[in-house]
DNA sequence: CACCCCATTGACTGTTCTGTCAATCAATTA
DNA sequence: TAATTGATTGACAGAACAGTCAATGGGGTG
């Protein structure tokens, strides 16, 4: 097997225990375990646990951004459009998946003691944050709202991130398209004129530039 | 000192670690020197490292579910005082300092791989979720909205949860009042009549009766 | 076929941590 | 004051774990 594979094979079985056991119980042991592997082999291709933990949340912070960036490209240039791209990239089953929720909750909880993990996501952070309110600035201006769009930014942000919370903390009746749901539920608060109960609606601009004109 | 202040001094020293060093790095010798004690002490106030645990799960949920029903039974019978109450209970400093935080995400973390966390918790959760929906169904019918009232009650909630995240992820700038500010914008866009950006509006139902009146 | 390189194994070491316990100390009661 | 009770200490044992390393094996190359 090739050094790569191999290397991705370990961090996958990291996630799968990090997501079982939780990260204050991940051994290097259980990782070789899961993989079928021997513990020494952990260590020959990454040299301490804390490099493997470290790189395996470079490859889940990777993974993530490639997601949405991806998603953002494959639509047109339009600030609606754009967000219901960045809203439905997070539910995608590439990033989220039980056993990837749990991961990520794992390293959040040690992440505020451990500055390299703080550092390590900063950076991806911001460029997310900052990416959001930028399509939000585009779609109050293009669509005559009121609201101010960092607020907005916050907000959709804000409850994606607590609905993915609740996606691990709540039994399961709670699924992955009534997160989405809700998501696009307040997504309707914000932009009414561009989003309704079910997502993105059809003709995104012109209904609503033709209403305010016939309208006066 | 008195067996149940002890018992306390040891749980608040537990936050203490939990928020410096994580759930993985947090040992029975650190909450001793946290506290000025000797670990043998820890260990014959609470028998083992998990029951010390979970009674500071349990300490932190009971000083969360009196700091909500508190504020809840402090305002008069009305759902959009009420609503109000909830969503700035969430914020007092009783509940939302950073030490509290960090130990909540710490156990978040871990509470998907241990069945206990999960149950410790479940109960209060669901109380929690049961009576912010029954507030917004009598919101939504006192108020003449067309919302659904257990979808805008996840959305409140779910934001709620995802800015506490913010708040121990992102970098300082971003402080409790811009948490509970981006809370209040989105009760405004669920519930216009009721909310404003600076939270509830004044006496709920008869300004805006007055000022349609008046301005006709 | 023989050689070499590198991935892989598993036993071993040193460290860290939990839980135990006998000894000590302080306070309260007789 | 003496005795008793309960809290507190710190040394110790046992377990779990991270990291090391010499030995093994297998695929590719000369």
């Amino acid at each position: 097997m090739s050094k790569e594979a191999r290397r991705q094979q370990l961090i996958e079985a990291t996630i799968q225990v990090l997501s079982e056991r939780g990260f204050a119980r991940t051994t290097m042991t259980a990782v070789a375990q899961k993989a079928g592997l021997s513990h020494g082999l952990v260590n020959f291709h990454f040299e301490t646990k804390d490099k493997l933990l470290a790189e395996t949340l470079a490859y889940l912070a990777e993974e993530y951004r490639l997601n949405w960036t991806q998603a953002l490209n494959a639509v047109r240039d339009d600030p609606a459009a754009q967000l219901n791209a960045l809203i439905e990239a997070d539910f995608k089953p590439t990033v989220c998946t039980p056993e990837r929720l749990a991961a990520w909750c794992s390293f959040w909880g040690e992440a505020q003691s451990r500055p390299f993990y703080q550092s390590q996501n900063g950076a991806n952070d911001r460029f997310y944050n900052e990416t959001m309110a930028q399509i939000c600035t585009n779609l109050v201006k293009a669509g005559g709202y009121s609201e101010v769009p960092p607020q907005v930014a916050r907000i959709i942000r804000g409850l994606i991130e607590g609905v993915w919370l609740d996606l691990m903390t709540m039994p399961s009746p709670f699924e992955v398209q009534e997160a989405l749901a809700t998501v696009r539920a307040c997504a309707a608060l914000c932009f009414p004129r561009h989003f309704g109960p079910n997502g993105l609606l059809p003709p995104p601009l012109l209904v609503a530039r033709n209403v305010t004109f016939e309208g006066k």
